[in-house]
DNA sequence: AGCACGCCGACT
DNA sequence: GTCGGCGTGCTC
């Protein structure tokens, strides 16, 4: 007779698998949230400890041992099971799925013989980094002295929508507010999340010198292995008491998280990932709702999701009208009508001019075009061919710097063809425009002018990237150019001409959330200029200078431009007014992917059956995705729309049940996807 | 996800 | 006659 025989449930990184349960050896120490190696199926895998008891459902016989404990780090928390348990619920996947790729893979491997003394050195080392020395605390203005204090005053869980137009000082309130909360505890920790580390170059090192004395580490997907291990540890320990970091550090595991701050909170890097498409910035707010912590989600263009909580009093808003420097005045918008442009013109008359002129006073001009290459498709004009990219419903983007054509879905390159392809004829001609033939023609306009091209082609890395704004804040720069990657987080203080090109596909895009996130790029590209009283000027192209997106964004108006839609929304029955999710699917050929679809619909339509008022759920009809084919695999999709979250999730819960675990596999589920 | 088992085409 | 394609199915 075996003395209080123990079986441990353990979770696992398999789709579909539920919690698992083994036998725990007689002398075996273990503890709810120690992580493990577990023999599923012919492997080792790494596991979490959920529960412990001295029962199974399972037959004797399919039993097997836990085969290793990760012994030298406390067990998971209880708070952090039920944050990855309730994720897993919401984004419908196992809750192994969701756990298992937040830790660090240090910690998931099977520990070797070195595992201890390598665990040491995890531990011991100091991060690298030096914290710069002490920066003097800013001075406030009132708004920004009340924000803090509002925030400050209230007791446990509460949203703080913190919204200011570029340059309001949110950065300086995170700050503050941040100190005060690790004043209140030695023990208390804060968790920073930043969009990507690449674009908030600067936001890292204000809170270095900010904290000079307190250990920050930083947490993101560029990170080597080893220093990931490393910053994570040191939270989970509660050694490090801030941690700076991008979507994945939402689910890191800390001792006692005390405030989250989400900067940028309307942008789309925090939802989505390989495996579970989780938002960042909708689990802060569930977490700090289960601590009993504030949570601030700051923005100067703010989802309409969380404008339209603030709105309805579920979240509180805190505005920020006031620029930080005073002396800054919003630029002007000057629109160009793009239909009275003259065929196979690059630049327009009124840009080339706003450009000289900007010149000529010595001011930086910055021109963003969120399109990479020299132009987005070739072709030849006596047959009509197009450069199609063979695996994907596409073209190929020509990139004159390589002589290649690229495809930007699959990766795809080929040398430029010296001759059509299709009729033999010696000149196939680009069409319309990407960076590099914004580059090549203003070097041709204004030889003498030292332009720089950033984009994702020549900066491929945080280094290379960081130097080439070190000269643009320089004054090294007379001309910028760039997509999308230069439109956070720098304030170039001597732009004092910002030339938008291209947002027209975003204003007529049958993506419901396109025009808002259009509004949020030009408002931001529009915020790098004329940061340092400059009088400044925004030239925007555009076929739709009537529509009324760009009085709003004349006024700096997003609160204007916010309700509006809200509006709209509400009259549409479209998010955030719905809740969505989208199943894709994934086929060599359409109609299977398409069928594969139908009979999900099928499935989905008896399990509505059975529920009173179809379970307040619509299942939409499958359809072919906007790119149908990418990597020759061609893609459908099909929308579910839900009255409430708690209705739709009830919905799903039950379908995934029927249709099986849809991650990775033919089929997909997205729950509430950003774009489609 | 892996990794099996399991039935139909071109090869030493 | 086999090697091997990737279509279902299982993992405590």
């Amino acid at each position: 007779m075996t003395v209080s025989e123990q079986f441990a449930r353990v979770i696992v990184d398999v789709p579909g698998l539920p919690e698992l349960d083994y036998k725990v050896p007689a002398e075996q120490l273990l503890a709810v949230g120690d992580i493990v190696m577990v023999p599923v199926g012919r492997q080792q895998k790494a596991g979490i400890v959920t529960g412990l008891r001295p029962w199974t459902d399972i037959e004797n016989k399919r039993l097997r041992s836990v085969s290793a404990v990760r012994f030298g780090i406390p067990p998971l928390s209880s708070e952090w099971l039920s944050l990855t348990r309730f994720a897993s619920h919401y984004y419908c996947r196992t809750w192994g799925e969701v756990a298992i790729p937040a830790l660090p893979t240090f910690f998931r491997k099977k520990p070797g013989v070195r595992y201890q003394s390598s665990l040491e050195k995890i531990r011991t080392l100091p991060a690298p980094e030096k914290n710069p020395a002490p920066a003097p605390a800013l001075d406030l203005n009132p708004e920004q002295k009340d924000a803090i204090a509002a925030i400050l005053t209230a007791k446990g869980f509460q949203t703080w929508l913190l919204f200011g137009v570029t340059g309001s000082g949110k950065t300086e309130i995170y700050l503050q507010v941040m100190r005060r909360v690790l004043e209140q505890s030695p023990q208390n920790q804060v968790l920073l999340l930043v969009p990507e580390i690449n674009l908030t170059p600067q936001l890292e090192e204000r809170v270095r010198s900010h904290f000079a004395d307190e250990s920050v580490v930083v947490l993101n997907s560029d990170l080597p292995d080893a220093q990931r291990a490393r910053s994570w540890l040191a939270v989970h320990e509660g050694r490090a008491r801030i941690l700076v970091g991008t979507r994945m550090a939402a689910l890191a595991s800390f001792r006692q998280l005390a405030l989250i701050v989400v900067d940028e909170e309307h942008d789309l890097s925090y939802k989505g990932g390989d495996g579970a498409r989780y938002s960042a910035r909708d689990l802060s707010v569930k977490r700090a709702q289960s601590l009993g912590i504030p949570v601030i989600l700051g923005s100067a263009t703010p989802s309409l999701e969380s404008w339209s909580r603030a709105r309805s009093g579920s979240y509180r808003l805190l505005t920020l009208s006031h620029k930080a420097v005073s002396k800054a005045e919003p630029p002007r918008l000057r629109l160009v009508d793009t239909r009275t442009l003259k065929k196979g013109e690059v630049l327009s008359e009124e840009v080339k001019e706003a450009i000289g002129a900007t010149l000529q006073k010595h001011e930086q001009v910055l021109v963003y075009i969120n399109r990479r290459g020299f132009s987005p498709v070739l072709m030849c004009p006596s047959c009509g061919w197009k450069s199609a990219c063979p695996h994907c419903s596409a073209f190929m983007v020509f990139h004159k710097d390589t002589r290649s054509l690229v495809c930007h879905h699959c990766g795809y390159t080929q040398r430029v063809p010296a001759r059509c392809p299709g009729c033999g004829a010696a000149d196939i001609l680009p069409v319309g425009i990407g960076t590099q033939r914004i580059e090549e023609e203003i070097g041709k306009l204004w030889p003498d002018a030292r332009r720089l091209r950033i984009d994702r082609d020549n900066f491929k890395t945080k280094r290379s990237t960081d130097k080439a704004f070190q000269d643009v804040h320089e004054g090294k720069v007379d001309i910028l150019i760039g997509t999308q990657m230069i439109a956070k987080g720098h304030d170039f203080k001597k732009v004092s001409l910002v030339v938008i090109l291209n947002i027209d596909s975003q204003l007529i895009s049958t993506d419901v959330r396109a025009r808002e996130r259009a509004f949020a790029t030009m408002m931001q590209v529009s915020g790098r200029a004329g940061r340092a009283g400059l009088k400044s000027e925004v030239l925007v192209e555009t076929a739709f200078p009537d529509d009324e997106i760009f009085t709003f964004l004349a006024h700096q108006d997003y609160q204007g431009f916010a309700d509006q839609m809200l509006k709209i929304r509400k009259r549409d029955g479209a998010p955030p007014f719905v809740y969505q999710a989208l199943l894709t699917s994934e086929q060599k050929e359409l109609p299977q992917a398409l069928e594969l679809l139908r009979h999900a619909v099928e499935t989905g339509l008896e399990i509505q059956s059975k529920l009173p008022d179809g379970g307040g759920v619509a299942i939409y009809d499958p359809v072919p995705m906007t790119i149908v084919k990418v990597a020759n695999r061609n893609r459908a999709q099909l929308l579910i729309e839900g009255r409430t979250h708690r209705e739709l999730l009830q919905f799903l819960r039950a379908w995934v049940q029927v249709i099986g675990p849809c991650s990775g596999g033919a089929l997909t589920l997205e729950v509430d996807p950003q774009r489609y």
